[in-house]
DNA sequence: CGCACCCCCTGCCGGC
DNA sequence: TGCCGGCAGGGGGTGC
C-alpha cells in the first residue's frame, strides 16, 4: 500500500498527537506478522514517552525516552489510525497502543506484511535501511549520477532499491519517470547527468505534490484519521495501461519490470 | 551483479 | 449468483 507520501501523510497527522505523550498500554492481539512481533515488544513500549515521531523512507520511527526506536513499517496493507478513547475492535486490528489522555493508536494490517519492533538506536541503519531518503535535499543530481554509474540494472529497479534510495515504490517510480521523460527500463549506468538531474527534480516535484494531496488511495490506504488521499486522481501513467497519455494522447503502455507492473508513455519517455 | 522466481497473506475484481 | 485465477502500494530469500 503505502509509499513515502502516504507514510509522510500519516506521520504528519499522528506526530503532533503522540509526541511528548506517554504510552500507558500496549495490546498485541496478533504477533504473526511476516516478521513476528517480538515477545518483549509491548514491555519495551509501555511506559515510554514518544519524544519524536519521525520517518525514514517507508519506516515510521518513534524516538523513545530511553533512547530506543519504535519502528513501524506498514507493508502493503497496513494502516495506523488514531482515535480518542477506546475503539471497537475490527478484523485485523493487530496492535493497539494507548496513550495518556486516552488516545488510541491502532495498527491494522490484513496481509500482515508490515513490521513492528522496538530496536536500539544503533541498529536503525541495519533495520530500517541506509538509503538516502527520497525527500532529502541530499538526493541531488550528483548523488543520483554517482549511484547509477556502472550499474547495469534498470533505473526503475535502482530507484526502488531501499538500500540506495529510501521511500520510492511502484506508483511513484512510474509517475516520476514519466515526469522526467525517462523510460523505466533504461540502463541506470547509461543515463546522462542531465537525465539524472531531471529524475531528481521530478522526484522532488511528484513527492511534494503527493504529500500535498495526502497520498494515493488505490484500495485501502487511509491517513492516520481514516481519510482518503487524492493523488490517485492526478496519476499520469500509473494503472493507466491502454488509456491515452494525458500529455500527448499516445496509448500508455504497461509492462512488468523487475517483477512489478510498470507504466510509461512511449512518446513522452525516451 | 542482476534477475527470475519463489515465499509471506488477505481481499478484490473480472471472467466464466 | 458463485467460484477461481490473477493481481495488489511491501520486502526477503534462493539459485542461476
Amino acid at each position: 500500500m503505502p509509499e513515502l507520501p502516504e507514510i509522510e501523510t500519516i506521520r504528519r497527522g499522528i506526530a503532533p498527537e503522540v509526541e511528548g505523550r506517554r504510552i500507558v498500554a500496549v495490546d498485541v492481539r496478533e504477533r504473526r506478522l511476516r516478521t513476528p512481533i517480538a515477545r518483549d515488544f509491548a514491555d519495551r513500549l509501555a511506559g515510554r514517552h514518544v519524544v519524536q515521531f519521525d520517518r525514514h523512507g517507508k519506516f515510521l520511527l518513534g524516538h523513545l525516552d530511553d533512547g530506543r526506536l519504535w519502528l513501524v513499517h506498514l507493508g502493503m496493507s497496513g494502516q495506523l489510525t488514531l482515535a480518542d478513547g477506546p475503539v471497537p475492535a475490527r478484523t485485523h486490528d493487530h496492535v493497539v497502543v494507548r496513550f495518556e489522555g486516552d488516545r488510541t493508536l491502532t495498527y491494522n494490517d490484513p496481509r500482515r506484511f508490515g513490521r513492528l519492533a522496538v530496536i536500539d538506536a544503533a541498529a536503525v541503519a541495519a533495520e530500517a535501511g541506509g538509503g538516502v531518503d527520497a525527500l532529502s535535499p541530499a538526493l541531488d543530481a550528483g548523488l543520483l549520477f554517482a549511484l547509477t554509474r556502472r550499474r547495469r540494472t534498470s533505473i526503475k529497479a535502482l530507484l526502488m532499491d531501499q538500500r540506495r534510495i529510501a521511500g520510492l515504490g511502484n506508483i511513484y517510480v512510474s509517475e516520476l519517470l514519466f515526469r522526467a521523460g525517462v523510460r523505466p527500463r533504461r540502463a541506470a549506468g547509461r543515463l546522462s547527468r542531465a537525465e539524472c538531474a531531471r529524475i531528481v527534480a521530478a522526484t522532488a516535484h511528484v513527492l511534494a505534490e503527493a504529500v500535498r494531496l495526502g497520498g494515493s488511495s488505490i484500495n485501502d490506504y487511509r491517513d492516520g484519521f481514516g481519510r482518503y488521499g487524492c493523488f490517485q486522481s492526478v496519476h499520469q501513467v500509473y494503472d493507466r495501461a491502454g488509456e491515452a497519455c494525458r500529455r500527448c494522447g499516445t496509448t500508455v503502455r504497461g509492462v512488468v519490470v523487475v517483477g512489478r507492473s510498470t507504466f510509461w508513455c512511449p512518446t513522452c519517455q525516451r
